[in-house]
DNA sequence: ATTCCACGGGAACGCGGGGACA
DNA sequence: TGTCCCCGCGTTCCCGTGGAAT
């Protein structure tokens, strides 16, 4: 039933990627200059979810590593690593430099100096989900160092913008801007039915069926693989030959389920309470929310910290924000998807 | 016009964990 | 080993801002 398992992960890069080849040779051009040892400029590539930024950003660094010996590359997910000491830890680790680094004890801005004292080979830094990042001013002391050629992954511009200082802003205005839209159902088709290819056996799933799933998909690539992996292995445990229609319906609820999961556990248990309150009682606006709250838990925390809870829920799409101020109401994102990358 | 209250940025605090030094 | 100190980070406190209600 299942052939490879791995290209139906979420993450996995294949060899070829489909519908994508003018994004590609940008990105490529831009980083092209490092090739021959001179610093590239920053590229920042926004698209929504799903359109495929971190797979040709991955996929591109990897061909460079292909094509030339001298370059590193290192990826951090901003979402997970947001604050300044953890997106330049994981940076010095992936560089190696961190054997004698430690969480305390490091004086204050060592990480940097440590960064801009590296003398490897030029290296190709993806950022991604950058304007989850608390502190851009990063971007700033990255941006300056001419050993580095940054790659800057965002879902919207202005989302990236807003944050950032005016001196950062102008220049990154001048870098190069690779746009991805979502992908039409055609060309999701494709690239399920690559995925289908050489992860499932022959004739387990139609066209037909590849067809829906793309459309359900709603232009979300990482979606629509989610559903045909959740598919196949239900079929799979089932010890069918094919997937069922049936299947796939349930496959489709329980891949958006498994992708607001996966924010979900990133929570604190606090967090997960008011995400629970709202998810039964909203729209709630953050007076009654935290009242509930007070009263579902021991140890409340205080009411700012409350509001802060959901913004932050906010930025990673489990809830939405209507009105402003004092008719501002929180109630859960319902459709579509959308979340931080894995 | 005044009052009320949510918002959100910034400073400060306290906890946990780990190094340095005796 | 014990003490002191430093750091990251979650939380809280404080406060200026602005929109809605009175």
């Amino acid at each position: 039933m299942i052939r490879d398992a791995r290209v139906l992960r979420a993450g996995f890069i294949p060899k070829e990627i489909e519908h994508r080849d003018a994004e590609l040779n940008h990105l490529s051009s831009v980083l092209e200059p490092i090739t021959n040892g001179e610093p590239a400029d920053t590229a920042i590539v926004t698209g929504p979810s799903g359109a495929g930024k971190t797979c040709i950003s991955k996929f591109v660094t990897e061909r460079l590593r292909e094509e030339v010996l001298d370059i590193e590359t290192t990826y951090v997910n901003c979402w997970r690593n947001y604050t300044r000491f953890r997106t330049l830890y994981q940076i010095l680790d992936d560089l190696g430099q961190t054997i004698d680094i430690h969480r305390q004890s490091t004086p204050h801005d060592e990480l940097v100096d440590r960064i801009q004292q590296y003398d490897g080979p030029r290296t190709v830094i993806i950022l991604d989900e950058v304007d989850q990042l608390e502190d851009p001013g990063i971007l700033y002391d990255l941006h300056s160092l001419e050993q580095f050629a940054l790659v800057c992954i965002a879902n919207k511009e202005e989302e990236l913008f807003s944050r950032v200082d005016d001196r950062l802003v102008s220049r990154l205005r001048s870098s190069e801007h690779v746009r991805m839209d979502k992908y039409h159902d055609e060309q999701l088709y494709d690239i399920l039915s690559a995925r289908a290819k050489w992860g499932l056996d022959e004739d387990v799933i139609t066209d037909d069926q590849l067809y829906r799933i793309a459309d359900a998909a709603a232009g979300d690539a990482r979606l629509a693989i989610g559903i045909l992996r959740t598919a196949a292995s239900e079929a799979d445990r089932e010890d069918e030959e094919r997937i069922t229609d049936d299947m796939l319906l349930d496959a489709a609820d329980d891949a958006r389920a498994q992708i607001r999961q996966t924010s979900l556990d990133s929570l604190t248990p606090h967090q997960q309470t008011v995400y629970e309150i709202v998810h039964e009682d909203g729209p709630l606006g953050p007076g009654a929310i935290h009242e509930r709250y007070r009263d579902a838990v021991e140890d409340p925390r205080t009411k700012r910290t409350i509001r802060t809870y959901l913004s932050k829920m906010v930025q990673y799409n489990l809830l939405e924000a209507n009105g402003t101020s004092r008719d501002r109401q929180y109630s859960v994102v319902t459709e579509p998807v959308s979340s931080p990358a894995n």
